[in-house]
DNA sequence: TCATAATATATGGTTTTCCATATATATGGT
DNA sequence: ACCATATATATGGAAAACCATATATTATGA
């Protein structure tokens, strides 16, 4: 993980990235059709953006049969998660930040859920 | 001051603007020139992203004879502040942020210096 | 074969950058 | 005080680089 605070920006200051990344960080791990699901986006628009995060070591991707379950990934510095968490504050109650959150809880019959959450 | 998490996001990913930021940041308010000398930029180049910061609420402008001083913007809300200070911890010994700090300080006749800092 | 996920290509739009020039202020000479 | 000049900063317009998106296709696993 040697990722550079320039590059760092770049990469999430992109909305859907950020929307991802904001989910991510609160929900822990979440599958691509989840995380399609909660913002409402197309399947390869997704799919991309994670593409690139996980190129970038921002995220990091374990596959649990035909789900791909992406999280932040582990050896993201400080600084990087410090970055995240003060955007989530900036982010609260701001659309769509907010919604995607409501959004994904209320998915039906999502893949690793349990069913009396 | 009414700046969305996205849009500062975008805005301090540039690397020029992240430089400025950092710079604002450590060393209070500078004047265009001084950036300039420490960016070893074009002085349209640093006016122009010093402008677009300044439309958008992150820094502001004082005017002192020839000079225009620029600083952080007073109203930056906490997590703004917060994610520019864990983007300085990010670009600690990285260049080339690193050699900006030393850059300005042995800059000669910087114009609000004191003659024997 | 069906569901999930990734990739390729083309395209449209935004951003950055550069150069030249414009504006604002200060200074020196007369 | 006036005029010319120098310094500091801003801006207009054009070219280039960059990025996100859509659509279609491909891969992988059940």
């Amino acid at each position: 993980m040697n990722i550079n605070i320039n590059d760092y920006l770049k990469q999430i200051s992109d909305q859907t990235r950020l929307r991802s990344l904001i989910l991510l960080h609160k929900e822990g791990e979440l599958c691509v059709c989840e995380l399609t699901y909660a913002l409402a986006l197309s399947q390869p628009k997704v799919s991309r953006h994670l593409g690139v995060l996980r190129e970038m070591g921002i995220v990091q991707g374990r596959r649990d049969g035909l789900w791909i379950y992406y999280s932040l990934h582990r050896d993201l510095p400080d600084w990087a998660l410090s970055i995240l968490e003060s955007a989530a504050q900036g982010a609260e109650g701001v659309e769509p930040f907010a919604s995607d959150q409501t959004s994904i809880r209320s998915m039906p019959n999502r893949p690793g859920a349990a069913c009396c959450a």
